[in-house]
DNA sequence: CTTGAACCTCTAGTTACTAGAGGATGTAGC
DNA sequence: GCTACATCCTCTAGTAACTAGAGGTTCAAG
């Protein structure tokens, strides 16, 4: 006995979401009163926020769609949920230290500027020579640019 | 005298990636060939270095455009670019501290679970229910999403 | 001179939404 | 019953920063 707009309020997912979720397939499709528009009940609510707080957690769509038609077959082993969140765990791990890398650098490099002219400015020089990076920037920044 | 696929081996962006930077605007049109093939020099290949470097900083493209811009006036004072780095050294913090905090209540999550059936699964328990995160979630995660 | 790698342009796809147009429906007050 | 006005509907297109693929041309080695 919901509409979309006491849903996204209740749920604090926008209301164009709502419907890009319907859409995805991630959220069913819901009834409809006679002028058409959607209602939704309890159960959607739950599977929203559900959604919302997974995707909260960094968990990319796939990935929740795959948890969501997991915890509908409640009597199976939680192996394959257990390693999507370790997949996840492992993800933002990795995402934390280059993050962690980054962050020094660019501290090191905002705290050298003088702040004169554009000619001698540190961040400018820092940027476009790679050799005054840290060391061992190499290790940590070579392959993949993911912020 | 650089070919655009010696350019890549050179800086580390992808060929297609050059391409893409020149059809924004960001790189300049490149000379070309009798046949049409664009040819680099030592300048394209330090901007696109420097590029580089920045995206590897987490700078989005539109600031990446002011720096250079910036950084083609060497009279100026350096007051817009410092600006620039220390708006981008604040983000990362920002995201530092989130993505900390997702990386905790994962880990708690991925703890808790003793794998036995989908029906008992922690996982599945704690995405439904909002209510057993940790108790100072909302202050950190209430209104943005973002990775 | 042939073959295969590297190049060209162009379009469309990715992720997870967001914005806007243009129109229908629901609801509160008079 | 009527009039505003909020909320709803569908559909298309835009965002960031690329990536992939089609279909075709050019370059370099043997």
């Amino acid at each position: 006995m919901l509409s979309i707009g006491k849903l996204s309020g209740l749920t604090g997912v926008k209301v164009p979401t709502i419907r890009y979720y319907e859409q995805i397939g991630l959220l069913p499709k819901p009834e409809r009163n006679e002028g058409g528009q959607r209602i939704y009940n309890n159960t959607s609510r739950e599977r929203l926020n559900f959604i919302r707080h997974a995707r909260e957690l960094g968990f990319p769509l796939e990935d929740i769609r795959e948890l969501l038609a997991l915890s509908d077959s409640p009597d199976q082993s939680c192996d394959a949920i257990d390693a999507i969140a370790k997949r996840q765990l492992a993800e933002v791990e990795h995402r934390l230290v280059r993050l962690n890398a980054l962050y020094k650098e660019l501290e090191r490099m905002v705290a050298q500027c003088t702040c004169g002219t554009v000619q001698t400015c540190r961040v400018i020089q820092v940027l476009g020579d790679h050799g005054l990076c840290v060391a061992d920037h190499q290790k940590i920044m070579s392959h993949d640019i993911d912020q």
